[in-house]
DNA sequence: CTTAGTATTCTAAAACAATCGAACCTCAGG
DNA sequence: CCTGAGGTTCGATTGTTTTAGAATACTAAG
């Protein structure tokens, strides 16, 4: 558990993490962003979300995270890159009401998870592929 | 992450699947499986719980879970055996009442994280190594 | 048998999360 | 300027989680 975590993690999640804290990181403080990040997974109607965002944006060969996960139509952006109409598609195939597809996404940016961004009427969003690895680095 | 998963997933989420994904389902490991593990570590205090747990039974050399986090007095078991008194330990340095610590160990147990057993007055609880691989195995 | 220690179960309160519909904002096209 | 499509925010509702305390149950020791 280390402090490049906790940076990434802020960074993210916007929930700014001032020098002293990087210094000396209580654990309080390392937990709570771990905890966030499980709360965001913890949900099954997230999950789905993250996993289809994960499928959409960069699913290298053999990779597990959002397997089987399809967003009605083909895929909209090459592995790796951001996925638009991440939200309309994301709606298209969950059967939830749009504000509440909107929370869980906020839920998703706020764990640092994915990060969205709307330029007029495109939607972009792209996964954070550094949380993943502090998870698994959380893990081992 | 077998087909059977796929087939959870799909369903769940109602996106397309291919007939053959949908072939074999038996070794489940649901999608709900996956949120059940990711709720029990959503909860600071659970989280806590649980890493005093790992860092007195299974800590090896490395090792990341439970670091920094320790139980008061002395590891109560060697390394990779299981953690005795863990109840008792656990309540003396967390700041909650038992009947709420024996909420959150059930609710470890319940996602499987852990597994406790008590024979008279000893409490062995012991951490399952499987499926904290398996949530690695899963953000692969 | 009584007492002290240990853990669970039950009940209830308070806090939190998921969800929807309605109202709203923003941009693109007629 | 109007309209519609794409998202967000707000308020309400319903359901879940966290938590403590009291009652209960088991066991070991006196």
């Amino acid at each position: 558990m280390d402090a490049s975590f906790l940076y990434h993690i802020s960074k993210a999640s916007g929930c700014g993490l001032d020098k002293e804290l990087k210094e000396d990181y209580s654990n309080i403080m390392k937990l709570s962003n771990y905890t966030k990040i499980f709360k965001a997974l913890s949900n099954e109607q997230r999950l789905k979300i993250f996993m289809m965002i994960y499928k959409n944006c960069c699913s290298p060969e053999g990779s597990k995270i959002g397997a089987g996960i399809r967003i009605k139509g083909e895929s909209c952006c090459p592995v790796g890159g951001s996925m638009e109409k991440a939200f309309t598609k994301i709606c298209d195939c969950m059967n939830l009401s749009r504000s509440t597809v909107s929370h869980h996404f906020k839920e998703l940016q706020n764990a640092g998870l994915i990060t969205c961004e709307r330029e007029g009427q495109v939607y972009r969003c792209r996964v954070n592929k550094d949380v993943i690895d502090s998870i698994k680095d959380f893990m081992k």
